[in-house]
RNA sequence: GGCCCCAUCGUCUAGCGGUCUAGGACAUCACCCUUUCAAGGUGAGGACACGGGUUCGAGUCCCGUUGGGGUCACCA
């Protein structure tokens, strides 16, 4: 079998796209699964678009995702440079290849002409594209209006009659109409290269021998091949992966357009968005895994390397398919659940310091475990447990509303609280379990119960009412500072009753 | 609109002519458990778009209809 060699080469005009992540993981994983070769490739040869900082986004993007290329840019490799605007020389020479070889010309119309010739064939009801007006140019008048020093750009010369049929790994074959096929710009008249050129150019340049990309591009399949054929290269193999629509199923996913959950929250569409809301490389790429494809058994949730081993690209489903996002959290949380304490306490620490807070590593070994199945991604740490890293001194005790259980009233509420302030006075030690042990003992003698005791302390010790469990919360926020809130908590309480008359 | 692709529960999917009264997962709902929120457990509802063929037999093959999507640049 021939080395498999595949690549992922976007335009760095922004963050990756969570589509991108998508075509780039299913050629790596081809890759990888035959021993390949992943290439990455800069197909930056729009200079009206260029963006400095894109690839370092992009390459961050994808070196947390674990999609490590074995060439491209940073790396290097044998048939660099890997970026188009540093490949011009070849794009040109090629270029001049397919003219001196009668498959391309020079075309010295200008845009004001191209938009009028599509003007004219709207107006007749024809279909939009460029009238070949240069392709039957003589010699001499092309070489006269080169040398008045005219504006050109080389346009492929595509086949007038016949048909194109194309074969592609997931769908098959498909046959066109050479009749349809447009004349493309290959070479524009700043010297670089559109996307058609350039991409046959260097796949060809650099071995590629499995092309994997978004369906997007099937319908410039029949000219690629064309290209192909012009010079007399040995196709590659083709494989066009299906889109990733809206979760609504409408439209493809798109910053412009942001799909939204049903609760009118922004899905985001960026890695870059996700990675920030804390989702695991891991659960990211076990999730896109199976859009598209599936693993196979009834299993969801699996490393890359058991992907790895049944990965074919053969097996990808054609159909495009809605973002499952609740799928992503649920995937998220199943990895984060599965983490060691230590590990779970390494991730959130980042999180809870974006956010301002004052983490000592102490504690957070003791939250870890215990915010561990609340949370599905790893900034979810900060609503739910951040007060236990705030300034103390910040801390508003919640409204007296909030801090009332069900069945209760102020009055009863501050008594609750100040029976708890002489037991946890009574108490050798401050630890979750000693509390625990000690207020279950007296619900009864209380006359209350669990739900109303635990609430009214957690609530006033937290002062959320979603937070960590009460006697965790007591014991990581220690004793001095639980019985300050509580005392806090009876203030507010007691400032509340005149009111309630 | 032209060209092209696609079509199984709300969603992601399994299914590659008989084992399908269609399986799994997410989501939803109910119950259990419960210290808020979760997690966990048990269970329920929920799909082969439609119409013709082919075949002893079709979710699986063919054609059409409908629906959805992609694309029509000196952008990728």
């Amino acid at each position: 079998m021939t080395v498999v060699r595949t690549r992922f080469a976007p335009s760095p005009t922004g963050s990756l796209h969570i589509g991108g992540l998508r075509t780039a993981l299913f050629n790596w994983l081809l890759a990888r699964a035959h021993n390949g070769q992943f290439i990455l490739r800069i197909e930056d040869t729009d200079q009206k678009r260029f963006d400095p900082t894109a690839l370092q986004t992009l390459t961050e993007a994808l070196r947390w995702a674990g999609l490590q290329w074995d060439e491209g840019p940073e790396v290097g490799g044998p048939y660099g440079p890997y970026v188009q605007s540093e490949r011009l020389h070849h794009y040109q020479q090629w270029a001049q290849w397919l003219v001196d070889n009668d498959k391309a010309y020079k075309c010295f119309c200008t845009p004001e002409r191209l938009e009028q010739v599509n003007k004219e064939k709207q107006a007749r009801k024809e279909p939009p594209g460029y009238d070949r007006f240069c392709r039957s140019l003589t010699p001499e008048q092309v070489a006269a209006k080169e040398a008045a020093g005219e504006k050109y750009v080389i346009r492929f010369k595509a086949p007038l009659e016949g048909q194109t049929v194309v074969h592609d790994l997931i769908r098959g074959e498909t046959t066109f109409e050479n009749s349809t096929l447009q004349d493309m710009v290959l070479l524009k008249s700043d010297g670089f290269p559109t996307y058609h050129l350039a991409v046959v150019v260097d796949d060809y340049l650099m071995q590629i021998s499995h092309v994997l990309r978004a369906v997007e591009w099937f319908p410039s399949f029949p000219l690629h091949v064309q290209i192909w054929q012009a010079f007399g290269w040995p196709l590659p193999h083709f494989a066009h992966l299906p889109v990733m629509l809206n979760p609504n199923g409408k439209g493809k996913m798109s910053k412009r357009n942001p799909p939204r959950d049903e609760k009118g929250n922004i899905i985001p569409v960026f890695v870059h968005d996700y990675m920030k809301q804390g989702i695991l490389p891991e659960a990211m790429i076990n999730f896109l895994t199976n859009i598209g494809w599936n693993f196979g058994d009834e299993r969801d949730i699996f490393t890359v390397e058991e992907t790895l081993q049944r990965f074919r690209i053969e097996d990808v489903n054609p159909a495009n398919s809605a973002f499952p996002y609740p799928k992503l959290e649920w995937t998220n949380a199943q990895y984060i659940r599965a983490l060691p304490a230590e590990t779970l306490a390494q991730h959130l620490k980042p999180f809870l310091l974006e956010a301002g807070l004052a983490v000592d590593d102490e504690r957070l070994l003791k939250l870890a475990p215990v915010v561990q199945t609340r949370i599905t991604r790893l900034a979810d740490v900060v609503p739910l447990a951040g007060f236990i890293f705030a300034d103390p001194a910040a801390f508003q005790p919640a409204p007296a509303e909030k801090i009332i259980q069900k069945k209760m009233d102020a009055a009863s509420s501050v008594a609750i609280l100040e029976k708890s302030l002489a037991l946890i006075d009574t108490l050798p030690s401050f630890d979750t379990n000693t509390l625990l042990e000690a207020f279950s003992a007296v619900t009864t003698e209380w006359g209350v119960n669990n739900s109303q005791l635990f609430g009214v302390l957690r609530v006033a010790v937290s002062g959320q009412t979603v937070s960590t469990p009460t006697f965790e919360t007591m014991e990581l926020l220690g004793r001095e500072e639980s019985v300050r809130r509580i005392q806090l908590a009876i203030e507010t309480l007691r400032a509340a009753i005149p009111a309630e008359g």
